[in-house]
DNA sequence: AGTAATCCTCAAGTTACTTCA
DNA sequence: GATGAAGTAACTTGAGGATTA
């Protein structure tokens, strides 16, 4: 499986931004093939690259699409599923998606079901001699692959031009062509969804472990909180301080923080200056008044 | 210009066949 | 050899876009 994951060229693509600030992130994911982005859907990444190999080449599009009306204009009710001869071959060099008329809606059914009676008649070019009935299933060579799995690696759509001469160029049917391409596609997208899937697993399991590191730490503190005299004692790894005399309030981060602006401003050489005072000592001994209103009135 | 019919292509889901452990 | 799982070619269905009468 993980072979096939190489394959088909596929890897992490999913971006967590809470674990990329994660203490413990997972590993890092390998350059992403296509990025994932949580808001857009697979479906959406498929159509945006379908629009885009459609954008890119609008001209042959219109071409293809000119030799395939024109085509389809004498070329109805080719039989699709008939085995391939070198005649039809021509053909369908012309012709664009046969047998998609044949997945179309409208009375394609019972045209098909006829072909079956021929189908099975005429055993298909690359039958080996099994039986012909319900469908046969072509196990395409290494070389088929190859060049189909490199031509996708360029590009996962194929217009019908592109189409017609990968199949002459793998002796395939277009519509051979044409279901590899969807069906890789839906590998493709099936794969991505697995990684994403294990990746957003990933991210989840951090989040509740963090999730479980925080609680344990909010307990902790509440435990702490509740017995005062170890609170007390507690040199607060932020201290807020105050001068008594001039009421300025400053931040340190320790005792070393005594030339902070507040005690600077103050006489150095008073005592209390040189000591934080904890804001649950302090706090109690000002007057409920704000601090704006006490500096006014000084 | 609006509309219905037709066709094509696609994704999604399914079926049936092949291969392999 | 039988069997079940996995892989995949081929098929079906429905939607949406383009073209044409």
């Amino acid at each position: 499986m993980a072979e096939k994951c190489n394959d088909l060229g596929l890897s992490l693509s999913l971006r967590c931004p809470q674990n990329e600030n994660h203490p413990h992130p997972p590993p890092p994911p390998p350059p992403p093939p296509f990025p994932l982005n949580l808001l857009q859907s697979p479906l959406a990444f498929m159509q945006r690259q379908n629009q885009k190999s459609s954008i890119s080449d609008p001209f042959q599009l219109s071409a293809d699409r000119h030799v395939e009306l024109e085509a389809r204009s004498f070329l109805r009710g080719i039989d699709v599923n008939r085995p391939i001869t070198v005649t039809d071959r021509e053909e369908e060099m012309i012709v664009s998606s046969p047998n998609s008329t044949v997945s179309s809606v409208s009375g394609k059914r019972s045209e098909r079901e006829e072909n079956e009676a021929e189908r099975a008649s005429s055993s298909m070019e690359e039958d080996d001699g099994g039986d012909a009935a319900g469908r046969k299933k072509l196990r395409l060579t290494k070389e088929q692959g190859v060049v189909l799995e490199e031509t996708f690696k360029e590009h996962n759509t194929l217009n019908p031009k592109q189409k017609l001469a990968l199949a002459k160029q793998l002796n395939l049917r277009p519509r051979q062509v044409e279901v590899w391409f969807q069906n890789r596609r839906a590998r493709t997208k099936l794969k991505q969804t697995e990684v994403d899937c294990e990746y957003l697993r990933r991210c989840c399991e951090n989040l509740t472990e963090e999730n479980r590191r925080l609680q344990k730490e909010v307990n902790e503190l509440r435990v702490l909180k509740l017995s005062p005299q170890f609170y007390m004692n507690m040199s607060p790894p932020t201290t807020l301080t105050m001068c008594p005399q001039c009421e300025r309030v400053a931040v340190s981060s320790s005792l070393a923080a005594t030339t902070s602006s507040a005690t600077r401003q103050c006489n150095p050489v008073a005592a209390h200056h040189q000591r934080p005072i904890p804001v649950t000592s302090w706090a109690a001994m000002i007057p409920p008044q704000p601090l704006d209103a006490r500096r006014h009135k000084s």
